[in-house]
DNA sequence: TTGTCTTGCGAAAACGTTTTCGTGTTGAAA
DNA sequence: TTTCAACACGAAAACGTTTTCGCAAGACAA
């Protein structure tokens, strides 16, 4: 077993001093070509790498991003830590992934654990208690002791800083405004309960083409989903006990739940009712029929935040406080759920 | 903006030394109760966390788990995280991820990068060019210096090391016995290249299922796959050219694009044609009809890989270089894509 | 008074780097 | 022969901890 070797061991092999031994590894002028060249070509043999811990200690920078969602299991947080890792690699960055399992305080510990010298900051998206308990303060001491933060997808206005989202609201409206388009308008809503800030805005983005159209809004035909386990029952329900002709839900899930459900009263999709979900993931592109969705890119949604938030480590003048939120572009991805023009 | 407060910090403010506030704040019995008082207070308020990176050079521990694995947008892989995260959690280390991206280079710089002090071990699955390659000098030079090694699921017998694997070849022997006990006898295969070995493995299953019951076998019904981007073709045309009964795929992929191409022509799952699958994945569960699928608990697994990671890295008697080999319990999920006995 | 034991604290090393500054040697110019 | 720059290298500090060891002051017994 062949231990790590250090400078030290360098300088001691060869008889020269440390500061020597890093010199001339890092071609300083100040050591003769001698010296270098046969630092050099002992560490090469002995196959010396830097120790990066010692690097963070002495630079203060551990050029490691930390990484905080909810789940992990889940395709669209899959693909944008995939987008993350991507852009930080090709900057020289690793990422650090913890998960909050959407609880409030796991949160708040990974990321009092990370900040702790762990990383040079953080990209992330809230849980879901947090967004309900609305308390913040774990975030905003982080960034108070000058630590950048990037969010993306579920963010609160309460929060200053670095934001990457989607329009959620106009891309809710699109969907169902091409809904509306083809002809109908008892159209049902599947969507989560309102402290979930993505569900909240695709809601309004459902209410706002409806009224646009002059289609009265029927509360009966708007499902909130607070437990995903018993959502098959209550969806089954909804279709069970209106005549609907078409179904916007809010996420995969519930598409291909209502699909599922649809299916089972003997009626088709998208004959009879069509179905329009949101994120374009595993399920929509496999499903049977498969689903007509609001693709949102989580690869670029997640190199996008890797990008500002490089940006912003890597820009020494930290005078500018001007933080941005970028938006980026959904569109509707047309396959076999909804009836083709 | 407050910087992070230090030993330093505490120690000048308080007027006393270094050393007395760190042995205060860590209830050494050699300072006085005054003392230990007053500096626990003072940290208290100014909410005083000791520097990660710091103890990290220090005990030469980082209490960090790598992970390296061929890709993320993978909802076995995925899964794997979150059992590891978990388990590493509890144990009070976190985890870094990096993805290979099935690339040999990408996985080799990966792991140099974290070899040099960023964290304790590695949890890692081979990517293909690596299992192709068969070169797995970065992985035993690591293991050289003294670094611990758990392996999962593609996995190499030229490594030695921890290892936590399914019995892919048993677990794809019961899935076709299953088929064959349903009477069926022309039963096709949809497997990947043989370098990967897990599909190599399910490939011996199948064969073994079909001789054990002295069903011959047929090279047409035998399909390896290649490019997955033109999987959906070769598959079409091996149910078009042959007279099927049921279908074994050795992931979700193949086994979805199979029923697709079934239903294509005209014909039912699994009224006409059989299917299971391997992984119980997302698709699995929410295809239309749901499929039948070898489970592989991916959370079971990260966990195991975890533990046994974290009883090596902290058992100090590493005399012990005795490495396990844990397999993880399969078993056949019954769902909608095979006849119900 | 002297000697010995506790008590309470500080100095310094160590982890592995990088970098600033100081210093001894050489050779050439005066 | 003296002076001075250039050259080549080493010592030490710094990053933030923990821990070992040493040391002063006070208490107490002889």
């Amino acid at each position: 077993m062949k231990r790590k070797v250090t400078l030290k061991h360098i300088a001691k092999e060869l008889d020269v001093s440390i500061s020597t031994v890093s010199k001339s590894l890092r071609d300083s002028s100040e050591i003769s070509e001698d010296t270098r060249q046969k630092v050099q070509a002992f560490a090469k043999l002995y196959n010396y790498k830097p120790n990066l811990i010692a690097l963070s200690l002495k630079n203060k920078k551990t050029k490691t991003i930390g990484i905080i969602i909810p789940e992990i299991v889940h395709h669209f947080f899959a693909t944008v830590i995939s987008g993350i890792e991507n852009v930080a690699n090709e900057n020289g960055y690793n990422v650090i992934v913890c998960l909050s399992d959407e609880s409030f305080d796991k949160e708040v510990i990974n990321m009092e654990m990370l900040a702790n010298g762990s990383i040079d900051g953080f990209i992330m998206s809230l849980s879901k208690e947090t967004q309900q308990k609305k308390d913040f303060h774990h975030i905003s001491e982080v960034i108070n002791q000058g630590m950048p933060v990037v969010m993306f997808d579920r963010v609160s206005n309460e929060i200053l800083c670095d934001k990457v989202i989607i329009d959620d609201k106009l891309a809710a409206f699109q969907a169902v405004q091409s809904l509306i388009n083809n002809g109908f308008k008892k159209i049902a809503l599947i969507s989560t309960v309102d402290y979930v800030s993505v569900g909240k805005l695709r809601t309004e983005g459902y209410l706002q083409a409806l009224s646009n159209n002059d289609i009265e809004i029927n509360e009966k035909l708007i499902l909130k989903i607070e437990d995903v386990e018993s959502s098959a029952d209550e969806i089954e329900n909804l279709i069970k006990n209106n005549d609907l002709e078409a179904i916007f839900a809010v996420n995969e899930l519930f598409a291909v739940t209502a699909i599922k459900a649809v299916i089972k009263q003997g009626l088709k999709v998208p004959e009879d009712i069509s179905v329009i979900g949101f994120t374009d993931g595993i399920i929509s592109k496999y499903s049977s029929p498969s689903i007509t969705t609001v693709s949102q890119n989580g690869i670029k949604m997640g190199g996008k935040a890797a990008k500002m938030l490089i940006d912003r480590l890597e820009s020494e003048d930290e005078d500018e406080e001007h933080y941005k939120t970028e938006v980026i572009e959904t569109h509707l991805v047309v396959r076999e759920s909804t009836p083709t023009l």
